[in-house]
DNA sequence: CGACGGCTGGACTGTCAAGTCCAATCAGCG
DNA sequence: CGCTGATTGGACTTGACAGTCCAGCCGTCG
């Protein structure tokens, strides 16, 4: 079948393909990255694609889970960690910091092959989508720690605050990735981050 | 040359050619769609794509280019328009609207081809940010105007606000074609509309 | 050991897409 | 009208890419 891997020596391979594959998408685009490409970046030799992913689509698929998987360890991992402004101004600058390292290219693996693959695509918009709302909530589980101890106020409304944090990650890479300038990044996490302290006090 | 249309007919064919080529690419991305697929889909001759556009890529430049232009005419036309925090949530009303209609699906036509061309081609990436750059502009001269009549405070990082805004808005429109949820784009700009106003009251 | 099944190599095919070429129109102008 | 250059039609070439096929390899387990 297409996801066959029952040695350890075959889920290596696959890793390395799916990898390697990953890099090249996230560079030029699913579309626009040949299997030959692949072929060439990892040594592996036709068959094994398909033995591993049944054809592209399958490699595409595999690609997606993999960097939503990536990503959300990521986030979810050091958003775990947040109890305190400082922790989520630590945060956002880890995420300016990792952008900046790489010249402000390629922006979010997720929001890349969310755009370009949402209107192509049914089901793997659907998991793309799933990974944003994965991403959402654990955002809103650290936001759900700060009004808690008393760092929000209770009647803030958690959910639009967190999808304004996420609007402002993708938008902010997006500005960041497109006018190679890290900065954009910045200023967008900065505003949402004010927001945030803003409504620290009951409002109205 | 590539980009030769002098007579009244010549310049309606390229033209023609351009709007087909730009609705394909935003469908389907600009390297999945072919010159056959446009050839297909305006009943022009593979020579006409060649004596207009030089290449395919010359083809991808215009709709750059031409995308650039209408999203900008739109958006300078609105922003134009707005004096008061009525016009800028009518402002923001019209772009849900608009993503509404459509399904919640294509999102911010720059948007799509910055995240699909910022790293593969450096020449459309700086066209590309330099229409981010004229949208901000139009942005914040609305904002300048709200400042101006005193809506919002004198010592307010206009700069800064801007750039939260088209962050918001690229951020949101992404979750929004991802999710297929127009209400993801109503949050986000919702959430930085309530920035500015917070920013009416002097700070601190 | 022997055989089974996952794994690998690489040649091969069919299709499709980019780009070329040349001849045929057509529009405007002296 | 007759000329010039823009425009158009469409066949053709070339290369690349997705996908197929089969033979050989190698680890594992009875």
């Amino acid at each position: 079948m297409s996801t066959t891997a029952s040695t350890k020596q075959g889920r290596e391979t696959r890793e390395r393909i799916v990898r390697a594959a990953a890099a090249l998408m996230g560079q030029n685009g699913a579309s626009a990255t040949t299997l030959d490409d692949v072929r060439a970046a990892t040594g592996v030799s036709k068959s094994q694609l398909y033995h591993y992913f049944g054809d592209k689509r399958g490699l595409v698929e595999a690609v997606v889970e993999h960097q939503c998987a990536t990503v959300l360890g990521l986030q979810t991992h050091a958003l775990a960690a947040v109890s305190s402004w400082e922790d989520l101004e630590r945060w956002a600058d880890l995420m300016v910091a990792i952008v900046e390292e790489q010249g402000a290219r390629g922006g979010c693996p997720i929001g890349t092959l969310a755009a370009a693959l949402s209107d192509v695509d049914e089901e793997l918009r659907t998991s793309l989508s799933e990974a944003f709302r994965a991403w959402s909530d654990a955002i809103r589980g650290a936001l759900t720690r700060l009004r808690d101890t008393g760092q929000i106020s209770v009647d803030a409304d958690l959910d639009a605050l967190t999808t304004r944090m996420l609007s402002a990650i993708q938008g902010g890479l997006l500005l960041a990735k497109t006018s190679r300038d890290a900065n954009q990044l910045r200023v967008a996490l900065d505003g949402a981050i004010a927001q945030l302290q803003a409504s620290a006090r009951v409002r109205h």
